[in-house]
RNA sequence: GCUGCCGUAGCUCAGGGGUAGAGCACUCCCUUGGUAAGGGAGAGGUCGGGAGUUCGAAUCUCCCCGGCAGCACCA
């Protein structure tokens, strides 16, 4: 029999008969290695117990102790654990996929019934049922037509379909653990008892597309989380809780900073708190352009569908614009308008006024621009994906030389934003051609390299999205992470060659004739909305101190010292800070609560002796410590406080 | 848009075919208190909207609107 070596983490070398598995060798070296043993790592691949080996490798046994792929089989053991639970449960439900997923897995059913909240408990001891039982896991490979076969005598149309997916010369392997059965490439653990039972949780229900397509069948997922053991998982409930309390919406109404109604859906009533974020925001960003040699500018909101039409908006766009009809009984003169869900087009109206000339480009045209886009209703959530929504929008008019030039200015320019706003790790996606585009392969070349040497000359790593360019132009996008986790594009650069074409824009070039300019679109927050959402919770509400609400509130402990009250407020709105009285009837630790729980970042209590003595005590927000300063030390190191960090 | 769940006072929520409830917030009175809730009294809702069933609907049924989770979407 054929030999093969196989070379152990600790560097030991060892013959073996080939087609060994990892449970014989994990046998051969003790019996309680082989009990422990969960899979290997076969040169870097996630390795079966059972899978034979046939060739000379590096070889590791993984045991529960190994984070990374106890975790991956824990939580794939689960999905299976779950499909087999819901289909003892109720036999007619049809199994589709169940992939593992960040801290979890989910699995796709079709089933008539939709599953209840409750059912989660039921599927939950169910699964505990089937972990104690302690199945052995078996795989088995098949041929094709047995395994087609089988999932039509079984009536499971959808393993059929994923069958038919499969490239031909790939085996199919089937997985068993008692008289359950799935489909699927694999390793799971040696026996369902190896799954903690105590370290999984059922968390929701939702509907899923079959394949992600929506125009196919609506499954029912179930999600669940599933760790090592116990402990983790109560770790991970307490981090969902955690970040339940920063949810911006939840904040939003507690710091008192917007509202949203049902006449309005999708779009933002800003209270006073709430607006002063949002200009103080505004402000600091009008000030960067400025540094950064934009103009600025403003374009019309209602415009005629004629310019829509000319920019292909109307033909790919138009499900998502709000058209406005003027009533043609009062009409001065009829027409059909939309409110802009973009400004490009605009923004080349400006730019084709006058005669352009190679010496005006490059040209950064930017734009608080107020958008209004008919978004799905699903997609709507609270302000951070909304209808109305203003952009930090900019159009970069330039020669394709100049591409990569303004690329790198900008990505250094939105890392100095980023960084002054608090936000030090972003990641950069890269989404190059598309199937269906506009423009030449050697236009595209140009582009995309253009792209990707700007990207790499400001030192950014980026990820590749395939495909996923616009059919204008390749892009780059900038993204955050919220609270739980979830990603949302901020930033963007985006090349686009047709626009200009479609909307005629030229300029007059060194040799007098006239010229195509391409034109970069870019935001840097992406829209203040959503970026304030994002802003309020990865600080939990506690903002920096300059885009704080409010700022200070000045409290007296004794209504004797309301006049002084009165007088620290004053000192400190005079410096430029956001401060107000609170000489309400209230004892101090009532003000400090609430003020506390408000987010205020600085509350100044003032009783009988600061006023004798001119001072104030300071608590600064999450501390417990006060400080007495005098009241003109306080003005100077709050107000410099308060300024924005390109004025400070 | 799709699937499921939800909509009762400003907020958080209980109730549920027979006169609408609690806590906090709010208003007034007492209290002047030194760093996370001092005490008392009062006011506040045609139960998201519409239709139906019923002697009677916040409660049951249907339609619509909005919200939440996920999916799809994010040019």
């Amino acid at each position: 029999m054929a030999q093969i070596q196989l070379t152990f983490p600790d560097g030991n070398k060892r013959e073996f008969n080939a087609g060994i598995t990892p449970a014989e060798i994990a046998a051969g070296i003790s019996n309680s290695l082989r009990k422990k043993a969960i899979s290997a790592t076969v040169n870097g691949q996630h390795w079966d117990l059972q899978w034979p080996i046939t060739e000379d490798a590096e070889i590791a046994i993984n045991t529960m102790k190994d984070a990374e792929p106890a975790l991956e089989l824990i939580r794939h053991d689960c999905a299976h654990i779950m499909a087999r639970a819901v289909q003892e449960i109720w036999p007619d439900t049809k199994v589709t996929i169940g992939p593992v997923i960040k801290d979890g897995w989910y699995y796709d059913f079709d089933r008539e019934e939709p599953f209840v909240p409750e059912d989660l408990a039921l599927i939950e001891k169910k699964m505990k049922e089937i972990i104690n039982k302690r199945d052995e896991v078996r795989t088995e490979i098949w041929d094709r037509d047995r395994a087609v076969q089988f999932y039509k005598d079984n009536n499971e149309p959808y393993k059929v379909e994923l069958i038919d997916a499969i490239p031909g010369n790939e085996p199919l392997r089937m997985y068993w653990h008692g008289d359950w059965q799935d489909l699927c490439r694999g390793p799971h653990l040696q026996n369902t008892g190896q799954v903690p039972a105590d370290a999984f949780k059922l968390m929701s229900i939702a509907g899923a597309y079959w394949r992600g397509d929506s125009d196919r069948a609506m499954l029912q997922r179930i999600y669940g989380v599933g760790f090592q053991n116990k402990n983790d998982l109560k770790k991970h409930l307490h981090m969902l809780e955690e970040a339940a309390k920063r949810d911006h919406r939840k904040l939003g109404r507690e710091m008192d900073l917007f509202h949203m109604q049902e006449e309005a859906p999708g779009q933002i009533f800003w209270h006073p708190n709430g607006w002063r974020i949002y200009t103080e925001l505004q402000n600091y960003m009008r000030r960067r352009q400025n540094q950064a040699g934009y103009v600025e500018v403003n374009t019309p909101q209602v415009v005629d569908r004629k310019l829509w039409e000319a920019s292909g908006h109307w033909e790919k766009y138009q499900d998502h614009m709000f058209i406005v009809e003027v009533d043609e009984e009062h009409a001065r003169e009829k027409s059909v308008n939309a409110l802009k869900p973009m400004n490009c087009p605009c923004h080349v109206q400006i730019f084709n006024q006058g005669l352009k000339s190679y010496r005006d480009l490059p040209l950064r045209m930017a734009e608080f621009g107020s958008c209004n886009r008919y978004e799905p209703s699903g997609a709507l959530h609270g302000i951070m994906r909304v209808r109305g929504f203003v952009q930090d929008d900019a159009h970069i008019f330039c020669t394709e030389a100049q591409i990569e030039e303004e690329t790198k200015r900008f990505i250094d320019f939105l890392s100095l934003i980023y960084k002054d706003l608090g936000f030090e790790e972003f990641s950069v996606k890269f989404s190059d051609r598309p199937e269906t585009r506009a423009g030449s392969d050697e236009v595209w070349d140009k582009a995309e390299a253009a792209l990707i040497a700007a990207t790499e000359a400001a030192g950014s790593e980026y990820t590749l999205n395939p495909g996923e360019g616009a059919f204008y132009g390749p892009k780059l996008e900038f993204v955050l992470t919220d609270a739980i986790g979830r990603d949302w594009q901020c930033g963007t650069l985006q090349v686009d060659f047709v626009l200009p074409e479609r909307l005629d824009a030229t300029y007059i070039g060194e040799d007098g004739a006239k010229h195509r300019p391409v034109m970069l679109h870019r935001a840097t927050l992406g829209s203040f909305e959503r970026f304030i959402g994002i802003l309020i919770e990865s600080h939990a509400g506690k903002l920096p101190f300059w885009l704080a609400p409010r700022q200070v509130v000045v409290a007296s402990i004794i209504s004797d010292a309301d006049d002084y009250v009165h007088e620290v407020v004053a000192a400190l709105q005079a410096a430029g800070v956001r401060a107000e009285a609170d000489i309400r009837n209230e004892k101090i630790n009532y003000k400090v609560r609430e003020h506390s729980l408000g987010k205020v970042p600085a509350i100044l209590a003032v009783g009988m002796r600061e006023v004798e003595e001119r001072t104030v005590s300071i608590r600064r927000l999450g501390e417990k410590q006060t400080r007495v300063v005098t009241l003109d030390e306080a003005v100077t190191s709050l107000s410099q406080e308060a300024k924005a960090p390109d004025l400070a």
